[in-house]
DNA sequence: TATTAGCACTCTAGGAGTGCGAGTGCTAAT
DNA sequence: ATTAGCACTCGCACTCCTAGAGTGCTAATA
């Protein structure tokens, strides 16, 4: 749909207004702020054909006019220009992403979602790497006491994750190495989709004699890890209460509760086709999202396109600066990880 | 202070129509609801007095009363008759805890969390143990590629820490096997606050060859542990949307971004003197806690006072049901914990 | 033919005015 | 000591009204 150079214009400033002011703009506010070659008349004429087109709505008559979910869909496809961050910001961001004494993708992760928040003052939301995406590059096993035995699995995404296994019987060191020397070198270098019933039955032949152990062993470290999705970390939640479009009480209430279910959450930010993906309003799946608009960017680790970070915020969303900061922090994030791993 | 027994039960019966209505309470209703032998007018004296008391207050002339800070601290302490979980409903709420099958700690804080917001409508927080109160059991270190080593930690409260450090230079199998047993040696049976120079600078003296990647080691492990205040974990946040109290936009804002800063929780959580506690109103010490009531009970780890469960809500709180359900909650929780570590 | 000025019309937000109801405190009677 | 009665207070909800913003149409203009 080409509109032509006028229509996309006034549009364009509509669009810029409701997001600075969140109030219906009227025509002459359009020709006096930002159009003044254009009357307010040939605005109007322009507007309710805008509006014919889906791309404007008004609240009521003598309202002005207010963008729809396909009108943003038109801003964000075919007018807006992305705001990224200057020289000097990115450094900055790098600075305060870098600077660590342990080097945790936890930590790191929970900051980018801290600076996330705090840039954009949207609510921020990060997918830390699930554990089916990643490969096994360490597991052991260590023994606590006679019958606790903790499996430490290490993945080449930076995952470390906890397993905290009892015995049916005791065990001695001795089975406890032999069970690390084997587990390691078959599970070494799988997915956790890759093991399956035949990796289990390949590895229960090797240690007939700890076969008990064994099958209490892997049947909770491969659940355990099976139904890891990823961590969701979340700042500036309450944020919203910044825009008026959630003074409504309802409104608030459905916000925070879909930012409350963080299995939901890590649902939406989990599907990442795109590297970068704008969802507006109605296009989002779920009811309780569909008056806000989500953007979402990934990160690499270990070359794999396997975190996402986004921004959940109000449909009338500072689009550029959003894409613009997704953007530039999703590359800044990706870079950090190949250095570090 | 002893009011006499008319003038509790009046003070008891506004509360309890309070809690229940969020009006003010007006004579009327007192005298026509709840005690049926004396008149309006006799109460409207007794309330009187009770405002001069301080334990009730008036929003403005005309209107009922409402109990005051000081009133709900009253009725707290000498009136109210804490309602326990029925035998059934506990034995419904340690099935529905105890049911697990990878046993890790986590998994039951979580669950408790969520069991508790459900069976009382209200926002709760769980604190985990902290590093601090704990002795560590077993400290291995993981060597995941040449100069990428995991400690593990595990302490006798089932904590479970990983700590990622990347060694100065390379490290053999046979350096990690000696650090391992000597860090074992020296730090098992420790706390983290018994770990100081002394320790340190004794251990360093066993391994003068391993020296440096010795220290990078211990210094990382160290600020590490030191850092853990247990972690706070939180559900039922919107139920306050429940409450009239909270339709103010601000009072709502304010609730939610106390509970937004885990820092915050996790202080006043972690605080924990008595086995039970509650705070109502301005008895708390944060300003943005002053119009709520939060009320705290303690579980056992390892027969150690360390873990807080707790209730964040309105002062217009179910105060009988929620130190009863927490009261019974925590007990089951050391009970859990006792069997299961 | 495209643009614009002028004008009548529509609709909402917000303020003023009003009556009702709930509740109080005081006084006098029981 | 308790209670009935009564005058008084105050907020809430309701209605009414106006001002203001914005539109769409029509006729004039370039």
């Amino acid at each position: 749909m080409d509109l032509g150079e006028r229509k996309k214009r006034i549009l364009h400033a509509i669009i810029n207004d409701y997001i600075e002011t969140a109030e219906p703009v009227g025509s002459r506010t359009i020709a006096k702020k930002y159009l003044t070659d254009i009357s307010p008349a040939t605005i109007r004429n322009e507007m309710a054909d805008l509006e014919d087109l889906g791309l404007l709505e008004q609240p009521h008559t003598s309202a002005g006019r207010v963008p729809s979910d396909k009108g943003y869909r038109y801003y964000v496809d075919e007018i807006m220009e992305v705001k990224y961050p200057t020289p000097q910001e990115i450094e900055r961001i790098k600075y305060m992403l870098q600077i660590t004494t342990i080097n945790e993708i936890d930590k790191i992760i929970k900051r980018t979602t801290k600076l996330l928040s705090d840039v954009t003052k949207y609510t921020s939301a990060v997918l830390t790497p699930s554990m089916k995406k990643s490969f096994i590059k360490s597991l052991q096993l260590i023994k606590v006491t006679d019958t606790d035995v903790v499996a430490v699995v290490v993945t080449d995404t930076g995952i470390i994750k906890n397993v905290v296994i009892k015995t049916p019987k005791k065990v001695t060191d001795s089975t406890i190495l032999k069970l690390n020397n084997i587990l390691n070198e078959k599970l070494v270098g799988l997915s956790i989709n890759d093991i399956g019933l035949s990796v289990i039955s390949d590895i229960q032949n090797y240690m007939i004699e700890y076969s008990e152990i064994f099958s209490a062993v892997i049947s909770v470290i491969y659940e355990s890890l099976k139904e890891d999705n990823g961590e969701i970390y979340l700042e500036g939640t309450t944020n919203i209460f910044d825009y008026p479009e959630y003074d409504d009480k309802d409104r608030a209430r459905s916000f925070l509760s879909l930012i409350e279910n963080k299995e939901l959450l890590a649902h939406i930010f989990s599907e990442s086709s795109d590297n970068l993906c704008v969802s507006i309003g109605c296009e989002n799946e779920l009811d309780k999202a569909k008056d806000c608009s989500i953007v979402k960017a990934t990160y690499n680790i270990a070359d794999k396109n396997i975190g996402t970070i986004g921004i959940i915020g109000p449909k009338r969303m500072d689009y550029p600066k959003v894409v613009g900061v997704l953007k530039s922090i999703s590359c800044i994030l990706t870079e950090i990880f190949e250095n570090n791993l």
